[in-house]
DNA sequence: AATGTTTGCTAACAAGCGTTAGCAAGTGTA
DNA sequence: TACACTTGCTAACGCTTGTTAGCAAACATT
């Protein structure tokens, strides 16, 4: 899901380099001296780009929360096949969003508290909506008699918070592609671990 | 696990205080006078109790590594039971130390990063112990035939996620109590979700 | 050749940071 | 009564924070 408007190239090169620190060390205990260092700049240049520190972190959120409805939308919407089949699908859209940039992903997942309100709020509220997405799908899948779960909002927790540990440990180089990481996660989450 | 020497009440009061502030704003954007504020303090009177700001999240950190193990150990050390219902009984007794301080543990997951050296790599040593704990279950009981999963050290990163995501959201007063939450998550990360 | 955009610098600002020193009141113990 | 410990204050320290103003070079477009 790429923006209306594409970022000058510049200020995109800010935007990763500053996902990476954020990532790193936490929104809060990045400097903006530490970001312009990075970058080969003098802090205050950084301000002919962006207009502050928390609009970089804005657009990282808003922008992966973006990617996140997209791949969901792509799997769910308008499909016929069944329900655990399209959970599997949301599931593995879901992997493949937080591979592909894994550092904006721990960023989307743990600093958004940072966001001063009203962005704060909104964000969270885009959140729940896609939960609120999977949560329909579970709650349709038991209903179906495909799946089975004592409360599908419980499930639903348990399903994201697997998926979402992803970004801590996931290496480009690794030996897994992102494809089998999805697949064996879907397939532990749907199938349980007991023989 | 109670620490070796009982902290005076004040200190305890305000490492209590202190792990709630760094849960809900960060470690790095709880200031000292924020702390002080909410005890009723000056901030220069917090230091008649501390040595500085780190000591507070080395002791809860460390403090809750040592409740983990001390779990794990209880429900596994000298056990006879087959190894599934001992890994139930591992995961048990890590929830019960997530629901019994919730905000600690929120502190434990997400802040011992910003630990400066060396603690943050005793830390890091630590964790990678206890999960290693899990791994060695999750291995024997694929070796005794009672789990199966592609890959032991997968399915555990796969398990502790799901189990950590509950300090985000477990309220004290909510509707499932801790043993109920405990066995529902077992249940779901043993059986899986497709009926 | 002229113009506007992009990019970057230096210098500085007000505010906040963690922490320390020195002092004093209250409390419990000998 | 004397002593030690706990608790807390005020005032300040050196430093870092995000951000702004004003200026200037490079560049693309006309």
């Amino acid at each position: 899901m790429s923006p209306a408007t594409p970022l000058r190239p510049r200020k995109a090169q800010i935007d990763r380099t500053a996902t990476a620190l954020f990532r790193a060390r936490g929104f809060a205990a990045t400097s903006m001296r530490e970001l312009a260092t990075e970058l080969g700049l003098e802090a205050g240049s950084l301000y002919s780009h962006i207009k502050s520190k928390e609009e970089i972190l804005h657009r990282v959120c808003f922008g992966l929360a973006a990617d996140f409805f997209a791949g969901f939308d792509a799997a769910t919407v308008g499909a016929t096949a069944p329900l655990a089949t399209q959970l599997r699908l949301a599931m593995e859209a879901h992997v493949r969003v937080l591979t592909r940039d894994s550092a904006a992903s721990a960023v989307f997942l743990h600093e958004w508290r940072h966001l001063s309100e009203p962005a704060r709020t909104e964000f969270l509220a885009l959140r729940d909506r896609y939960e609120a997405g999977f949560r329909g799908l579970v709650q349709r899948g038991i209903a179906a008699g495909e799946l089975h779960a004592p409360d599908a909002a419980f499930a639903v927790l348990t399903l994201l918070a697997s998926l979402n540990w992803l970004p801590t440990w996931y290496r480009p180089d690794g030996k897994l592609t992102p494809d089998e990481i999805a697949h064996r996660l879907a397939e532990q989450l749907l199938n349980g671990m007991r023989r």
